[in-house]
DNA sequence: AGATATTATTTGACGGGTCAAATGTTTTCA
DNA sequence: TGAAAACATTTGACCCGTCAAATAATATCT
């Protein structure tokens, strides 16, 4: 084990209490947790597994809606649904009413794939929420309102 | 507004309790004012500001030290701390004691333009801060660290 | 209606991150 | 001692994300 002078043990407290660094270090955390589950079972990268989740789940949908939700970048969201388009797990189509919009949802393919990859994932998930209790999980809940609130706010400035 | 479906909104309640989902849009929004602030003061990239930061807190310091604090990726540090010192912000050298490592510091530079950042990143970390209550952090420091360790436990498997 | 603004999405160019292999150094242990 | 293993760091190749501009459609306003 690395061992560190007085001075630096001093330093790492200070730096392990700032928000957004223990925020940033726990994502890499679960990143790499959700990355080798999902390799276990599939070719999807992360980015590609959260666009199929999310239109899994909220199909019939457009790119904005799931930017509105989850503020991943919208060029994202347009090569993720590319790539799982052309690999056949979702169908997209432009909206009749609103010709701007593409609507998308999931293939048989995809919906076979979903079946699989799934209740593994969403077995991680629960393992995840199993390690707090009912408090905490309220806790986890509001913390989170309030810091994104906090920074949402600070950006208008 | 974007108005949604009731099925909409119901997978979004299921979907916005996911841990996962969450923290990853928290992390979005405190990157991006990490950023914006940032970006008001100099020409940093978060990155380059995460390492030198770490820098400025622990020197004399090795890449191996910030990547066990961190997790963040050795390849990113290296290349990090070698823009950084390009920009005459850091020292480089190699410990004598062991030629493996690359000892971190501060230049004069790098401590006017600390003196600088500092206090404005300082003071963005503080408003997050008082976002929450004591009851809050405490809550918060444990929660972090139980989902950290459910994380990192699983991995091993 | 028709010009202008706004919106949803896509594309291109670029910078930065990731992973694996390479490099140089120190430890281990037969 | 000296061969093999482990280690800290760097490099290269590739992938992915980001930001700005382009595209195409709809809304707004006079």
């Amino acid at each position: 084990m690395t061992d560190y002078t007085d001075q630096q043990k001093e330093a790492i407290e200070r730096i392990s209490g700032a928000i957004p660094f223990r925020l940033a270090r726990l994502n890499v955390v679960l990143n790499a947790q959700a990355q080798a589950t999902l390799s276990q079972a599939s070719e999807l990268s992360l980015s590609q597994w959260r666009i199929f989740f999310l239109v899994h789940h909220l199909q019939p949908v457009t790119s904005k809606i799931i930017n509105n939700l989850t503020l991943i970048d919208p060029a994202v969201i347009s090569r993720s649904a590319k790539s799982l388009h052309d690999a056949g797990l979702i169908a997209l189509q432009r909206n009749s009413q609103d010709q701007r919009e593409r609507v998308m949802g999931l293939t048989p393919q995809g919906r076979t794939l979903m079946e699989r990859l799934g209740p593994m994932m969403a077995d991680r998930r629960l393992q995840l929420d199993n390690a707090l209790t009912e408090e905490e999980h309220r806790m986890l809940d509001s913390i989170i309102g309030k810091l994104e609130h906090q920074a949402a706010v600070s950006d208008d400035v």
